[in-house]
DNA sequence: ATGCATGAGAT
DNA sequence: TCTCATGCATA
């Protein structure tokens, strides 16, 4: 049934003022720097592929304001102890929802977090559905399952923990309070229909992208042709590509990373002291 | 739990 | 146009 979405592409599915029907005006410019770990912010130096013992992804410096039209508890200050560099944290406490968690920290509590939140009879969705009315902000059941499985940016993780820490405070003390329900308007925008790309179609893609992750406007179009998909469903699904990428890497790839500096600190160490 | 999609802000 | 945060719809 993937050829359902397949041949022709005439279905503009909502046609919102802004729109943007991107031509062919890319300029393909080839930009693969592609390294492991994104840095939700600038990265200086594009030089050779070095990370050896880098740590995580420095403290969100709020660049921009909370967009989210509801109150943004503001993500951790410009506090600079991000994860922990190669020498051992001073000291902090992994349940303080205040000052820049480690990765560790993230991975810990959302572990915890899960398991909590289980253990008091609530759903993904409840959890979602409860930080808006705690604190205007909703959030989907998916969000709240990323969270848990450390797919968030670090920087995302960062923002939510404390809303969930408190939720998880506020959960299991007054777990027999009456608490309010909150009903979000569902916005009736319209949404293009998911398409569901075929296994073979999905392979071709997935062979393109580790040749070229950031293929121009001009291979987009191409693929897209041959493969016979929307321009804009391959663009998307690009995009969604890198993102998953970052996404897990940014996490995951931190602990571990942290995890092989503390090892390979202890075999110099360990090599050191042959010699004396 | 995850795939495809949207939209705001950054480049 | 890209990234990033986020979510509807679906597997």
């Amino acid at each position: 049934m993937a050829a359902a979405n397949g041949g022709q592409a005439g279905l503009l599915y909502s046609q919102p003022p802004g729109f943007t029907v991107n031509g062919m005006l890319g300029a393909g410019q080839p930009g693969l720097h592609h390294h492991g770990l994104r840095d939700a912010h600038e990265e200086p130096p594009p030089g050779p592929p070095h990370h050896g013992g880098e740590h995580p992804p420095p403290p969100p410096p709020p660049p921009h304001g909370p967009h989210p039209g509801a109150a943004g508890p503001a993500p951790p200050s410009a506090a600079s102890a991000v994860v922990a560099p190669p020498g051992p944290p001073p000291h902090h406490d992994p349940h303080s929802d205040e000052d820049t968690p480690t990765s560790d920290d993230l991975e810990q509590f959302a572990k915890q977090f899960k398991q909590r939140r289980i253990k008091l009879g609530f759903t993904q969705a409840d959890v979602g559905l409860a930080l808006g009315t705690l604190y205007g902000n909703v959030f989907s059941q998916t969000t709240i399952c990323r969270f848990e499985a450390l797919q968030l940016s670090f920087k995302n993780m960062c923002k939510l923990k404390p809303l969930l820490n408190k939720w998880l405070e506020e959960a299991d003390s007054s777990s027999g309070s009456p608490t309010s329900i909150d009903k979000i308007a569902a916005q009736g925008r319209k949404r293009k229909k998911r398409t569901s790309i075929e296994v073979s179609v999905k392979g071709a893609l997935e062979s393109h992208f580790l040749k070229c992750p950031k293929p121009s406007a001009q291979e987009i179009t191409s693929l897209a042709d041959s493969l016979q998909l929307e321009k804009e469903v391959v663009r998307v699904w690009f995009c969604n590509r890198r993102q998953k990428e970052n996404d897990r890497s940014t996490i995951c790839y931190c602990v571990l990373a942290f995890a092989l500096c503390v090892y390979v600190n202890f075999c110099y160490k360990q090599s050191l002291l042959k010699y004396v």
